[in-house]
DNA sequence: TCTGGGGTCCTAGGACCC
DNA sequence: TCTGGGGTCCTAGGACCC
């Protein structure tokens, strides 16, 4: 590894919000979401009311990402709130990828709406990385329409940091010899993998910045947090050794879909609908990427916002949404007791690639006739859209027959690792 | 006020084996 | 008899991220 390493960290400001802000321009609009208090918030009447993204102005007023709608309306009873459109952020995100592989051939998507991008052994024509961050940023305003932050330092852990900073449109550095004066007067809660059940243990310790967990007994805080107390305290001394794409196919670990539903339910007949869409969903995101799965876990919330899970190994591997919606259901019905149930998900995980061996198990007459109508359907579903074809179970109930975000448009989503 | 949905990783306890 | 220890796998739940 290089001995000056170049990390920059891209991250779109309030992403939803800008991206409908910028969208809504191009379509004519003269107002702009982002000059307002305004936000991207969920559907109250389908129980999904919360803010997704808001605007600066409405930060103005206390809202934060999370809340609910209806919090958020009493803080600002002038907010906008615009529904999400999920296709529209991907095509966003598509296009700003395609923008930064310009400037290097290794970026790391993080999220849809930050990228790394090792900018170590990029030649920058005699410019500085500030100065490219700035064409970077300008770049993505001017032919995008949206602004972003650029962090710059020498690893991950840092750049993020250095994002992070004063919004919106800048560019920040976070060096090592900044650490101090930059990242230790933050509060605890601002570093990465410090959440607010970890915030609330270290401010009962007496620990509120970011400096006093740099400073602190490291031995303690791993007798106290285990593994996850040295995490944070190299984090907090900027310490991050993780390299830029850790070897580079270590693709999805899982596949889940799950939703809340508009009503409470106690009939197992409906919740079993529910399953079965979201079997539908789960199964074809699988077979899209040629995998099969060997585990199987169902989750559900109740109306008090209990929740519970099971999952179950399996002595078999499949890619088929028959076998996946049969496991689910005996996980579910060992599961659910009866309570209104408020929330149902489904998530294959342990996920191998379909090989030529594993084929051969597949070949019993009936689960070739079974794979063979699990690929015709997909096939009719993406060339007609997933209304195309549905169960019979699904008709006249109101149920959508296949439930769940990120179809075929998928997108790599967060490593958890930096 | 009424609380989404997509992920990853870690831990602890129990089962089971040698 | 009353008492091992180490290893692996499975499961449920919790914490974190955007």
């Amino acid at each position: 590894m290089s001995a000056s390493r170049i990390v920059f960290h891209v991250d779109v400001n309030s992403a939803y919000l800008s991206w409908e802000a910028a969208y809504r321009l191009q379509m004519g609009d003269t107002l702009d979401l982002r000059s307002i208090p305004s936000a991207v918030g969920g559907d109250v009447t389908k129980r999904r009311g919360i803010i997704l993204a808001k605007s600066i102005p409405a930060k103005a007023y206390n809202i934060q990402t999370g809340e609910s709608v209806g919090a958020a309306l009493l803080k600002c009873p002038s907010l906008v709130l615009v529904r999400p459109t999920y296709g529209l952020y991907i095509r966003c995100h598509r296009a700003m990828l395609a923008l930064l592989r310009e400037y290097s051939p290794r970026v790391q998507v993080f999220s849809i709406d930050e990228c790394f991008l090792e900018m170590t052994d990029v030649r920058l024509g005699g410019r500085s990385p500030v100065e490219v961050a700035h064409e970077i940023r300008n770049r993505i305003r001017t032919e995008l329409g949206f602004t972003v932050n650029i962090g710059i330092s020498i690893n991950k852990l840092l750049a993020k940091v250095a994002s992070d900073f004063r919004k919106p449109d800048q560019v920040h550095t976070l060096y090592p010899e900044e650490i101090e004066e930059k990242m230790w007067p933050l509060p605890v809660g601002d570093l990465f993998m410090v959440g607010r059940a970890t915030r609330e243990k270290l401010d009962r310790m007496g620990i509120r910045t970011i400096g006093e967990l740099a400073r602190f007994d490291r031995t303690l805080l791993r007798i106290r947090f285990k593994k996850h107390g040295d995490v944070i305290w190299s984090y907090a001394n900027g310490i991050d050794s993780a390299g830029m794409l850790e070897s580079e196919h270590d693709g999805v670990k899982g596949i889940g879909n799950s939703t809340t539903i508009p009503f409470d339910v106690d009939d197992p007949k409906i919740a079993r609908l529910y399953l079965l869409s979201l079997s539908e969903m789960v199964g074809m995101r699988l077979r899209d990427k040629g995998l099969t799965y060997g585990l199987v876990s169902v989750s559900i919330r109740h109306s008090d916002f209990e929740h519970f899970s099971h999952q179950k190994k399996l002595l078999y591997r499949s890619d088929s949404t028959d076998d996946l919606y049969r496991e689910a259901c005996s996980l579910f019905d060992a599961l659910w007791t009866g309570v209104p149930l408020r929330h149902v998900g489904v998530r294959i995980s342990d996920l191998s690639p379909k090989t030529a061996q594993q084929l051969s198990f597949f070949d019993h007459p009936r689960a070739l006739a079974r794979s063979a109508l699990d690929k015709t359907i997909d096939d009719l579903r993406l060339k007609y859209g997933n209304s195309v074809i549905q169960r019979g179970s699904f008709l006249h109930t109101g149920v959508q027959p296949v439930m769940g975000g990120v179809g075929d448009e998928d997108y790599p989503m967060m490593r958890s690792a930096l």
